[in-house]
DNA sequence: ACACCAATAATAGTATTACTACTTTTCAAT
DNA sequence: ATTGAAAAGTAGTAATACTATTATTGGTGT
């Protein structure tokens, strides 16, 4: 079976939508190529427009800055998850089985077959890994948050978090306990990659680590027993 | 009692010590208050070249760029919390009250009268928030990585996991638990003050909001009790 | 078919940033 | 005083991040 799945974005993130083009197709599949490559911060516009065979002045069109550029991508991605847990989680009625599944969707690489992506899910991977954090640690943070487009981070953050109050109610931090994850599960394997004594893995599958690391500190997080002392 | 504490960082930061002169000195405590106030991001030699009253070129002769910068920065950071962990555990004997201490010191402000600072610890403190991660999430990881730099950072990280394998020798994870702690620490206060939705703070006061909830994270992980399932 | 208009794209800039090469000054040792 | 090394300043260049202006296209109405 064939699906195709769309988002509507917020519109706040780019002056003109790139669904709406074929350059602006071509754009986002280039920029999540060329930022794999180059990492963040040695990407530009005009390395994306060369590579497109288009100008710089166009890319700015489609988005005021790259640092838009890369929220399009993660609220893309954010979008997507939130999706994926929705579905996966579809008939899964226990909730100590539905964080499992999450947990591997927060880890695994995204299913290239799913959804509508011609984008390079190996790219999207490491640049959600890499680059995710980037989006937010700005000083203007707040400016940008006011726009709303942060949303689908946080909706993803809150199914979770509601997933954990129905596994256990009385745990006190289901929201703090997802973006945790969400960021652990990033930067475990970041430092598996690159700052290995940062962590415990002694195999050499870095996800398969980081996916029992993430499993024992939430089961344990928010098991029924009494507390701790 | 008045002391003075200070580390030989590795030489590879910087191309000139900064604590070798006086204008040395003054660049770091200028940069801390521009970085603070600009964002890494805004942040460039040009400007802190003006604030000291001296010029671009003197900059370069430090440091290589801003980004070997913000590394010495949080080089000493790093170094200075490891000395802060060493002493305050001096007359701890109990391994669970000693990771009371530690996430204590992860997540409240330095204090300003211990050490030899006259940085503005209020800053420093913001920019260990907002801006550590950037030092390592940069393609140049690797190579970076090679002149031993993030050593201070490891063993940070490998003074911490050391006690909690006294807590409990079976913990599969001290590494990654102690990396888990120290970032977390940071954005979960970052999280608090700008997009508090993905925590679960009520209260106003987001430095004991996080530190209740690292050390839940913490000890349920480590407690000596039977798996969970 | 042709003029007209709006949307879109390309050209050609500027200001800032990141960095370097070269010159000048300082200052201690002869 | 003279010299030579270290430190600091001057004056650049190439790349980056944008912007303003000019050209091009493609669809309407007559």
């Amino acid at each position: 079976m064939e699906f195709h799945v769309s988002f509507h974005l917020n519109e706040k993130v780019y002056l003109k939508d790139p669904e709406s083009s074929e350059v602006g197709k071509q754009l986002i599949k280039t920029a999540i190529e060329l930022i794999y490559d180059l990492g963040f911060e040695h990407f530009t516009f005009k390395k994306l427009a060369l590579q497109v065979n288009t100008t710089e002045a166009t890319v700015y069109r489609y988005f005021e800055n790259k640092h838009r550029l890369l929220l399009y991508i993660l609220n893309w991605y954010w979008s997507y998850m939130e999706f994926l847990v929705m579905f996966k989680l579809q008939n899964v009625a226990d909730p100590g089985q539905k964080l499992h599944v999450i947990i591997e969707l927060l880890t695994q690489e995204l299913p290239q077959s799913a959804g509508a992506l011609n984008y390079n899910v190996k790219f999207l991977n490491q640049i959600i890994i890499s680059e995710s954090s980037k989006v937010y640690l700005v000083k203007e943070v707040g400016e940008i948050n006011k726009s709303e487009v942060f949303k689908p981070y946080k909706d993803l953050c809150a199914t979770i978090a509601q997933v954990i109050t129905e596994y256990n109610p009385a745990y006190p931090y289901p929201r703090s306990l997802s973006s945790t994850l969400i960021e652990t599960s990033h930067y475990q394997q970041f430092f598996c990659s690159y700052l290995p004594r940062l962590t415990d893995n002694k195999t050499g599958d870095d996800r398969a680590f980081v996916v029992g690391f993430l499993k024992d500190l939430l089961f344990r997080s928010i098991s029924k027993s009494d507390s701790h002392e």
